[in-house]
DNA sequence: CTCCTGAATCGGAATGGTTCCAGTTTAGTA
DNA sequence: TACTAAACTGGAACCATTCCGATTCAGGAG
């Protein structure tokens, strides 16, 4: 997954390529994975300080409709965005301890086999892990 | 799940059974399921026209750290609760269209074998599906 | 039954992440 | 270079949830 990459199927939409769309794209990929809307805009800032909460959700916004970043809903509750590349998703083992988020390969649908009684389309899923990572379970009991 | 059955949890506890607790159970017991804050707190001020989202949430705060009150994200962002019987679980599957929620009899957790090179103590998971009921379905294309 | 005390409640203010908006700037095109 | 739709800005608005100081109350001791 890289800039070019993405600005490509930006450019193909017919969307402006603003200096400040790059910049949020280049913090998704060079920060560290599973940023919140403020680290990112924290960020970006270095370069534009101007750059507004509006404009880093309106981009967020945008490129989620495209596939090229996920949301995730953490334990402690706040929001954290990644690059995705295209319908590809994976899933997420969240510490309770520190908050840190470890990727799972693991993705519980080919086990699903359809809703028993009930007639329901399904589009989408969501799989979260939750529990405490090695560091953390040394600092408690056990 | 009775509310005789739940008083006695909280007595052997020893937490105080005031009415307005006793209320916000009745409306968990008696109202449909998966309702709101907002919505228990109205169906509580029904009988106690002064009690305050405080009391509400702190109540449903305790009860979920008792296993007796499940809270749930819903696809339109708001948080849902409802009783739950101890330890035992249920998933739900979300309808895009209408908002509603189905109980799903799937867990997906039979399936999962441990993270494979990772060091991770799992405590809990979470598994959701999103997609379109049978009356959203035919209120759209197909 | 009355008294006492920690638990619980109340009302309203504060919080914080997200969204909205009116006015301004700008990327892309001809 | 001029035009226009798209995008950006700064700050207000929103809204579910939490916080807080003052008040009330449930349950137990006497
Ligand atoms: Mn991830
Ligand atoms: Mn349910
Ligand atoms: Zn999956
Ligand atoms: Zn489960």
């Amino acid at each position: 997954m890289d800039l070019d990459e993405v600005l490509k199927v930006l450019k193909a939409r017919g969307l402006n390529l603003t200096p400040q769309r790059q910049e949020i794209l280049r913090a998704l990929l060079e920060g560290p994975p599973h940023q919140t809307a403020a680290e990112i805009l924290q960020r970006v800032r270095r370069r534009f300080p101007s750059v507004s909460f509006d404009t880093v959700y309106r981009n967020l916004h945008l490129l989620q409709s495209l596939n090229l970043v996920s949301r995730t809903h953490f334990a402690d509750g706040d929001t954290r965005y990644e690059l995705c590349a295209g319908p590809e998703h994976h899933h997420h083992a969240l510490c309770l301890g520190c908050g840190k988020a470890v990727d799972a390969a693991f993705c519980p649908m080919p086990y699903f086999r359809g809703l028993p009684d009930e007639e329901f389309t399904v589009t989408g899923h969501s799989f979260k892990l939750f529990g405490y990572c090695g560091n953390c379970r040394r600092g408690r009991g056990e």
